[in-house]
DNA sequence: TATTCTAGATCGAACGCTAATTCTATGTTA
DNA sequence: TAACATAGAATTAGCGTTCGATCTAGAATA
């Protein structure tokens, strides 16, 4: 399964452009299936189609293909949480987007990547960096959206429980990723269904 | 920092033993701070106390002593939730023990090496299918307890609706691994009365 | 328009290193 | 002394990375 790059470039900038991302891509498989560190250089460069050596041309090192990867990664989820603020109605934005939220990180395939992201994070001070930068932005933006739903709700939460509520909505969310891999047979809608109850519920928790 | 063995032992057998332990103590620590590809039998043995050939004699291969060290770290899993169903009170029994399992799910050090399990059950099916025989037990033995409690308060629940809360409950917890390294900064005993009050909630939705 | 030039793209061999595993020799103990 | 524990060197394979040689496409020139 080779990663071809078949549309036409006008300047040799979109061109690079378009090598680094087929380079990312090929990657990103890579590391699902073998991991970051059981990936090799050489498995990537077949699979971009291109020869080991000239993936140093786009990248500086493996490491840095990492980086890349993991902000690649992130960078979704952030606009995501950023879309989820400026809906009007918020509450019922949340949950709404939150069962689209549920079957995508029951995907598999992105699961394993994520997973591995993480598991990386916990030893690899680099990516650690990024990932709770990201997070940190994430839980700003949640926490909003949170006040903002439970203000309206005549809540008045102080900013440390309103902390706790996001970690709980993140855990639940993020728990799929582990749990799509520990269960593939799990029912994917009828569990979304159940976690908007979760989130429902957690909303109305006393502060 | 080299783990050592300082009690006496009779037979040879046990002698074995503790050796073969020994090894998993030291594998542990390489894999939650290497991850399995990255720690290295040569650091591995080092820090066990003996040389690289030596590990040979106790397992066949690497591949081996990362299924001893998941299976080991599974089978605490299993008798803390047959633990939990032997409780009497099963409800207020669930949601005591569930403060005490979410402090030991956010401690970071081990939080690293079952994400790190995970990860790897993603793309070896030899540790999947480890991973996934415990998950379904597991699953088997909380689909118990929290059908009881559920009877018990008068709900009828079809046996899906039963197994979709068993996945709410451990996406929660599972939840919390990832947690703890994305935001290591988290109030851990707040989160955790949180998340006794989601549980309580989830005991209480709609069939 | 045809030819030459050139800078970047690309390849593939080569390097040094470290991995997992095997083997042989030696120590230890009952 | 026989069997097992252990060390450490040897082996083989694969890794990330570097480097010099080619190729190619478009600019410059005639």
């Amino acid at each position: 399964m080779q990663i071809t790059d078949s549309t036409p470039h006008t300047t040799e900038a979109s061109r690079a452009a378009a090598r680094r991302q087929q380079i990312l891509a090929a990657a990103a498989q890579c590391f699902r299936e073998h991991g970051f560190h059981g990936a090799s250089i050489a498995r990537i460069s077949k699979i971009a189609g291109m020869s080991a050596g000239h993936i140093y041309h786009y990248f500086e090192n493996k490491e840095a293909i990492i980086g890349a990867i993991v902000a690649q990664d992130l960078e979704t989820l952030l606009t995501l949480t950023a879309e989820l603020r400026a809906a009007c109605n918020v509450r019922n934005a949340l949950i709404e987007r939150a069962a689209e939220g549920v079957l995508d990180q029951l995907d598999p395939a992105s699961a394993a990547l994520k997973v591995e992201i993480v598991a990386e994070a916990a030893r690899n001070p680099r990516v650690a960096q990024i990932v709770r930068a990201a997070d940190a932005t994430c839980r700003r933006e949640l926490a909003v959206t949170i006040g903002a739903i439970r203000r309206a709700a005549g809540h008045d939460d102080t900013p440390a429980a309103t902390a706790d509520m996001v970690e709980v909505l993140a855990a639940l969310f993020e728990g799929l990723l582990l749990r799509t891999i520990r269960n593939p047979d799990l029912d994917r809608r009828r569990v979304a269904q159940r976690i908007q109850l979760a989130i429902n519920d957690l909303l109305d928790q006393p502060g």
